[in-house]
DNA sequence: AAAACTATATTTAGCTT
DNA sequence: CAAGCTAAATATAGTTT
C-alpha cells in the first residue's frame, strides 16, 4: 500500500488512532468553520473520543443552534398537539349536540306524560289531547291481540326500570325529531 | 488569484455560494464519518442553511445518542400524551352513555306515542293506558284554563318544529330515566 | 511523545457541457 | 442548472527529529 492511502476501518493501533484523532478532529472542525464563513451557516461538530471526552465546534453560538433545535422540534410537536386539540374539540361539539338532543327528547317525553303544558297554546293542547286519544285507542286495540301467555310471562315482574308506555301506531312525523347518535366511525386515536 | 485558492469569507455570488454549500457540506459529512470510523469516536455535524434548513450527520452510537434524548422526550411528551388519551377516552365513553340515553328516550317517546308495543305484556298495556288516560285527562282540564289571548299570540304559528305535547301532571317516577347531561365542568385543554 | 516533514491522497474552485 | 472535469489547494499517513 503506498504512503497516505488508508481504508476506512478502526485504526487498531493505539498510538497512531490517538495521532489520528488529533490531526482530523483539527480538520474536520477547520471545515465546519470553513464552511459557516463561506455559505453563511449557522454549523456544529460534536466529537465523543472513546474514553467520553467531548470536543466541540459551533460556528456561532451553540446555544442558539440548539434553541433553533429547540424551535423545530415545538413546531413539530405543536402541529401534533394542534391536530389532537382540534379533534377534543370537535368531541365537545358533538357532545353539546347530544346534549341538546337528549334535552329535546325530555321535554317531548314530558309534553306526552301532561307536563310543562304551561306556554302551550289552546290549539297545542287541542292537538296534543288529539294525539294522545289517538294512541288511547291503538294501545286499547293492541291489548285485545296480545301475545300468548307464554310469550308474556318474561316480562312478568322482570324491567321495572324500563319505560313501560304504550299506545299503537299512529302519525308521528311531526314531533320526532331526526336523530344521528353513536360516534363518527373515523374516530382517531 | 490562482485557480483554487480563494479567501475564507462569505461568498457574495448566490449561485456560487449554493454550490460550494453542498460540496462542502457532503466533504464536512464524510470527515465526520471517516472520523468516527477510524478512531472509534462518535460524531455528529449540524448544518443550518441560511434558509433555515437543517442537515445533519451523526455516527451510528450518536445516532443511538439522539435517539435516547428523543426517547426520553418521547417519555415526557408519551405521559403528556397518556393524560391526553384518556381525557379523550373520558369524552368518547361519556358520548357513548348520552347516545344510549338519546335512544332511550327515543324508545321511550315511540312508547308512549303507541309504537315498538310488541314485547308488551297484557299488565304494561293496561299500564300505559291508564297513565295516557291520566294524560288526557289532565290536558283537557288544563285546555280550559289556558292562558289569557295576549299570552298565545307568541306561540299561534311559531315553533312549529318543537314537540307540541300537552297531558297535565301525572307521577312518572317509574318511567323517568334519570339524566345528568352536558359536559363536565372541569374540561381541560 | 509531540511537533515538523513530506509524499501522496483527497478536496474543491472554477470551468465545461 | 446539475453533473462532471481538472488543476491547484489542502489534508493527512507515515516518517523523522
Amino acid at each position: 500500500m503506498v504512503k497516505g492511502k488508508i481504508e476506512i476501518k478502526r485504526i487498531e493501533n493505539l498510538t497512531s488512532r490517538q495521532v489520528t484523532f488529533s490531526k482530523r478532529r483539527k480538520g474536520l472542525f477547520k471545515k465546519a468553520h470553513e464552511l459557516s464563513v463561506l455559505c453563511d451557516a449557522q454549523v456544529a461538530a460534536i466529537v465523543f473520543s472513546q474514553k467520553g471526552r467531548l470536543y466541540d465546534f459551533a460556528s456561532s453560538d451553540m446555544q442558539k443552534m440548539m434553541e433553533r433545535c429547540e424551535i423545530h422540534r415545538n413546531e413539530y410537536f405543536g402541529a401534533e398537539n394542534l391536530r389532537k386539540q382540534q379533534y377534543v374539540q370537535e368531541l365537545k361539539n358533538e357532545m353539546v349536540i347530544m346534549a341538546d338532543k337528549i334535552e329535546l327528547r325530555r321535554l317531548h317525553s314530558r309534553r306526552l306524560m301532561g307536563q310543562d303544558l304551561d306556554s302551550c297554546s289552546v290549539e297545542e293542547l287541542n292537538e296534543i289531547i288529539s294525539k294522545i286519544e289517538k294512541s288511547l285507542t291503538n294501545v286499547r286495540s293492541r291489548k285485545f291481540e296480545a301475545q300468548p301467555l307464554w310469550m308474556q310471562s318474561r316480562s312478568l315482574k322482570s324491567e321495572k326500570s324500563a319505560p313501560s308506555c304504550d299506545c299503537g301506531n299512529m302519525n308521528i312525523s311531526d314531533v320526532e325529531t331526526e336523530l344521528s347518535i353513536g360516534l363518527r366511525p373515523e374516530s382517531q386515536m
